[in-house]
Order: structure tokens, then sequence, then C-alpha cells
DNA sequence: ATCCAGGGTA
DNA sequence: TACCCGGGAT
């Protein structure tokens, strides 16, 4: 009798502890998860659920949304931030429309090739939709192997092509172990070895974690710096899109400088907005969310 | 203050 | 590689 696989251990806490989320359910479309895996980039659980939901009643396919504005996904897009990741998803929708007849496509380099889909989310949509075998790595899996398998305490700031050789080796050979063993690297991650406060006591591989066995080393040192929000032109983006959200029609610049003081700043960040795509002039002093409305006139003359 | 199911760009 | 990009919860 052979000892049971990293990847078993993990595999059979979760099929035993994973949260009940909507998006892991049996018949959930390749379309609604690649919604979810684009709404769970940098933005937490909890706060995607209710988002799920709504975005796909309102739009159940690419081309329901691929049919609808910009300014549409943006303002469904809520507060999960990153909203240039709504416009990504609708700029998606569209190609999946162009270039796939509609349907979510199932090869891998066909997923990397659309907007806002990368490294992970092209793999997590392969394995998680179509049941494939890729080595699905995002923050939590690269922490979780880096411990428990490398014996460091805290993984790189990105993902690295050595961090997908490494996880697709503990994956199981066969394609539908492979996927479910990915999604409980990233379960075990996200509940058990946390990036703060891991919870060695109820961890399923405490047994075999090299990062236990020499004693949960500290981290070298502060090798991230950390990441401001207050007073950055994220901030001020926010606050001027958050306008635009609300209005109806057009909304004079006079009533976005209200929003910040820093002229400078301020000037910044709307062109920021203008240049993401997010929003567009409209005559000579108005602004709106991209597509909100009859179309713009065409320049003439320069 | 730190983290979060990352991706795009220079 | 480094940097930019939201916003909420702990």
């Amino acid at each position: 009798m052979t000892e049971p696989t990293f990847a078993t251990l993990v595999s059979r806490w979760y099929e035993e502890n994973a949260r009940d989320l909507p998006w892991r359910e049996r018949g959930v479309s390749p379309w609604a998860i690649l919604v979810s895996e684009v709404m769970l980039q940098q933005t937490p659980v909890v706060r995607v659920l209710p988002a799920w939901q709504a975005w796909l009643a309102r739009w159940p396919d690419p081309a329901a949304l691929a049919a609808d504005t910009p300014a549409e996904a943006i303002r469904m897009w809520g507060r999960l931030g990153y909203p240039r990741r709504a416009v990504r998803l609708r700029d998606c929708a569209v190609a999946i429309v162009e270039r796939h007849g509609g349907q979510v496509p199932d090869r891998l380099d066909q997923l990397l090739a659309l907007p806002g889909i990368g490294t992970y989310t092209a793999r997590a949509v392969a394995a998680f939709a179509y049941g494939q075998r890729h080595p699905v790595v995002d923050t939590n899996v690269r922490r979780v192997v880096c411990r428990a398998i490398a014996g460091e305490p805290d993984a790189g700031p990105t993902t690295r092509p050595a961090d997908l050789v490494a996880a697709e080796e503990l994956l199981p050979i066969a394609p539908a172990d492979a996927a479910l063993a990915s999604a409980a690297f990233m379960e075990l991650g996200a509940v058990i070895c946390t990036a703060r406060a891991p919870r060695c006591a109820t961890c399923p591989v405490e047994s075999v974690c090299a990062w236990r066995a020499s004693g949960r080393t500290a981290p070298a040192g502060p090798t991230r710096r950390p990441q401001k929000y207050a007073g950055t032109d994220r901030q001020v983006r926010g606050l001027l899109l958050g306008v635009l959200r609300e209005a109806t029609s057009p909304v004079p610049r006079q009533r976005l400088d209200q929003v910040w003081a820093d002229d400078v700043q301020r000037s910044r960040a709307l062109a920021g907005l203008v240049t993401d795509g997010l929003v567009e002039p409209v005559g000579e002093a108005s602004y709106r969310l991209v597509g909100d409305g009859p179309p713009l006139p065409v320049t003439l003359g320069g």
C-alpha cells in the first residue's frame, strides 16, 4: 500500500470541506465559469457572489453581453474594483462571438488570446469548465506549493514558468482528477494555508508539509512594498467613475472637478479613464461612460 | 497595514 | 522586470 499522494490528500479534504460556491455546481456553463474567474481576479469570493449572480441573470451568454454597451458592463460591475476588467470581459464576449461562434473556446491557446484572459484564467477555464489537465496557478497555489513542497514561507509575487511546472508535477494523470486537485489546492490556500495566519492544526497535509517540518520559518524580508490606495490616482479614478456610473446623461467637467481638489491629479486620472476605454468625452466639456448613449458624431477635418 | 481565484503594458 | 490598476474586510 503506497502512501497517498499530496494531491490525493488535498483532494480528499476538498471533497469533504469545500465551500459551497455556485460556480462549482454541476451544469454551470463555461461562460459562467469564465465570468467567475475574471471577477475573482483580485477580488474576494464574498464580494463576487452577488455580482456573479446578477451579471449572469442579465447576460447569460457571451452574445448577450457583446450586444450591450461597455457603459452597462461598467455599471453592472459595481464596486468589485479594477473596472477595466468589466470592459475587457465585454471585449472578451465580443471576441468569443466573432472568433468562436459565441461558444467559449476549449483550447488553451484560443483562451489565452482572449482579452483579459491570462495565464491563470485560461487554464482555470480549460480545467474547471472543460475538465482538461493544466496547472492552475494563482496566488493560493503558489503559496501552498512553496510552503508544503519547497518548505519556504512565501512565494514570489508573480507566476513564473517554474511555478507552472511545480504545480503540474503534483497533478494526477487523469484530467478530471487533475482539475479537482487544482480546485483543492486553491481551496487549501484560501481557507487553511492562508498568507497571514495558516491553520496548520486542521491542515490535511500537515504531516507531509515541508514548511511545517522546517519549523515554519518566517519570511526572509519585506520583498513587497505595500500597495497604497488612499490619495493615489486609483482612488481619484474610483471617485470620478462613481459619478459617471450614477449619471443618466453626460456629466459636465465642472461637476467632475468637485470630486478631487488637486487639478493635476484629477486631470491625469480622468485622462487615464479615457485611455483605458472606460470614459469618453462628449462635446467640449462633458464626459460619460463609453457607449452610454447615442453614438458620438464623427469628427471631421481634425 | 495587509491581503485578495491577475492581466496588460513599457 | 516593474508598474499600473479598486475597494472592502481584517
